[in-house]
DNA sequence: CCTACCGATCGGTAGG
DNA sequence: CCTACCGATCGGTAGG
């Protein structure tokens, strides 16, 4: 009985923190209060400390909750290729498709990396790094030399790189660039991962 | 007379925004306030509305004082090279050196994204792309086919994507991940940058 | 889950 | 350039 219904109070704590994700995003934690979480969620200010010890308590539980880790890894599991190349497109695009939901999920990584200097990230990267590794060393031992000799981890770290990059630009100047920097750079980004910007016919 | 003595007070202004700076990139631009600023420049809080009108232009005037670009431009003018590869290895090197002065340089950035909602953006967007625009030309056309074809301004993207996917991993995850994640990790971006992860004689 | 409140601190200003 | 102050708002809590 109790574990077919959600516990009492449950719905609430996840409009809070759907809120509270909002505002967060949008204005940064520090720009955040209580009140307008607490107005947004629909309760009084003092009822927010019946689900959350603090205000930092919320953003811990926001940043965890809405982390793309948690579409990335499926959608890493799911994706298919006969080789390295097809692998890692339909990788990207898998991720890039899931990540229109939520376009402002790096801001969530600055907030952690400004304003809370990267206090969250130990635990995140305890959760995240056997998932990827595994993900990863799987690619490798299939690739079968397809890819340049590169560590796993460094390989990660590249393909990470790679998609922050593509963001953050995106983020900082599609609003104010000509299309030519927004148009096909999805695609851009991959076949440079993949094949670097030089031409391999000559050098 | 005027002209060879700095106007009264240009000091203080510039011992302002260094502490604003320091103080941002710490705690980001909510998390700061006004009496942290002017404790940290040794005067009183009322004197810095005699040098800023709010606590909104002392961030702005922070932002376009200490933004990389201005040593990025000369270090790219500065670089040379026979070969493509050979020019951007050296224009990466230099900047990443410069950029040893100042580690905490996207901070600013992340506040402008989140905390500003790109305001400045558009300003800064004004100010470097001529610059940028004319160093990508030359650079396009002494290079002769040794670039794949790649748009100008898409190039700058994968330029400026590439680094702030160092940068941003680097931040992030450096303190908690083993070594090799950051041991030649400069090298392998620019190498990627260059020719990718793929091995060339395959596929 | 709400009302009403706490002390502390905020950005900004008057007046000198 | 400083002192002393303004109203507003902050995170958090008592008490019910």
């Amino acid at each position: 009985m109790t574990q077919e219904t959600p516990p009492r109070g449950e719905n609430t704590r996840l409009e809070i923190i759907r809120a509270a994700h909002d505002l967060f995003v949008q204005q940064g934690y520090h720009g955040t209060s209580m009140r307008q979480i607490a107005q947004r969620s629909g309760i009084a200010l003092g009822s927010l400390y019946n689900h959350f010890s603090s205000k930092e308590e919320v953003f811990h539980q926001v940043f965890f909750t809405f982390h793309p880790y948690h579409w990335v890894i499926p959608a890493l599991l799911e994706s298919t290729g006969t080789t390295v190349e097809e692998f890692i497109r339909a990788s990207v695009y898998r991720i890039w498709a899931a990540m229109k939901d939520q376009p402002d999920f790096l801001n969530l990584m600055f907030i952690e990396i400004v304003e809370f200097k990267s206090a969250h990230i130990g635990e995140l990267y305890e959760i995240l790094m056997p998932q990827v590794m595994q993900i990863i060393q799987q690619l490798m031992q299939s690739s079968s030399g397809q890819l340049r000799p590169i560590q796993p981890i460094m390989l990660i770290r590249l393909f990470i790189g790679s998609f922050l990059g593509y963001y953050l630009t995106e983020a900082a100047f599609a609003p104010v660039a000509p299309p030519e920097f927004s148009e096909g750079a999805i695609d851009q980004f991959i076949d440079v991962l993949l094949h670097g910007i030089l031409n391999p016919s000559t050098g």
